[in-house]
DNA sequence: TTACTACTTTAGAATCATTCTAATTTTCTT
DNA sequence: AAGAAAATTAGAATGATTCTAAAGTAGTAA
């Protein structure tokens, strides 16, 4: 059982979520947590999610959006990807899985974890330790 | 041989390898060619090609670098590697690998190909071919 | 409740990598 | 040597993200 399991959120539930993970429930952070914490798998910018909090009328500052990803990524509620586009995008699939990235729009499609088999891992550089692993497979619509 | 093969590059050289890829030798193309593509394996940034060429005596305008750059990237002499800090840093090692990132710096780490085999490719999305694959392991400093 | 303190939000300025623009310079071809 | 096409450049523009400092809000203790 690995898969995704959409469920709608309350915002009691989606404070709830955020006294569990010791952020305080603010309307705002209540709002992102509503729209990101349901169980579904995304994968978010800070201004697509503006947009859509602004549509959903509940609109907020840019700064509050990356400060509340900020927080919600320490405290492991949704995953940043660097390796799109331009902007970072916050995935809320937090289970091991990688991703398709459509060169052209930085899109991101996500690699069903029983489509590929993660190689062992190398031995690492003395010192460090390992924190992710990520697999990214570039694609280019066929002409 | 997959591995590096250090060998200093002459200007001369450097504007052959230039025709060869079909771009013009200009005096700061050769300049940059000479640095990047004499052999070793190395990530560097705009800025860093920048600072470089300037301590060597070559300064040019960081849209020149930019623009060939990015010639260098079409040309296939080149490759950007997206997944570090905030700059996008070209590799100048073209054969199959993969690298460790260092969270804190960006700076990136090879991985040596024998290290690691790399899985077999998931089943692309319809209407999509596979232009890379990237393996990047995140490193954190063991405190 | 009330009052207090610490934490949050916010608008707007600042930053940083990168791209663009339009003018000047250089290269290649004749 | 001359002209056309390509390249370089300074500086402005862009876009994502961070910072700042002021104003608002939440948790807490009385």
């Amino acid at each position: 059982m690995t898969g995704i399991h959409p469920k709608p959120i309350s915002p009691e539930e989606a404070a709830e979520k955020l006294r569990a993970a010791n952020l305080r429930p603010t309307r705002q952070r209540i709002a992102i947590a509503e729209r990101l914490l349901d169980g579904r798998a995304r994968h978010v910018s800070a201004e697509q999610l503006r947009d859509e909090l602004f549509d959903y009328g509940q609109p907020m500052a840019l700064a509050t959006i990356y400060n509340c990803l900020h927080q919600f990524e320490e405290a492991g509620l949704v995953r940043p990807v660097h390796h799109a586009g331009d902007a970072v995008l916050y995935d809320t699939n937090l289970g091991d899985h990688h991703h398709f990235v459509d060169v052209e729009t930085g899109e991101l499609i996500d690699i069903d974890p029983g489509e590929i088999t993660l190689p062992e891992l190398p031995d690492l550089p003395d010192g460090f330790e390992a924190e992710t692993i990520e697999l990214t497979v570039r694609l280019r619509r066929k002409s």
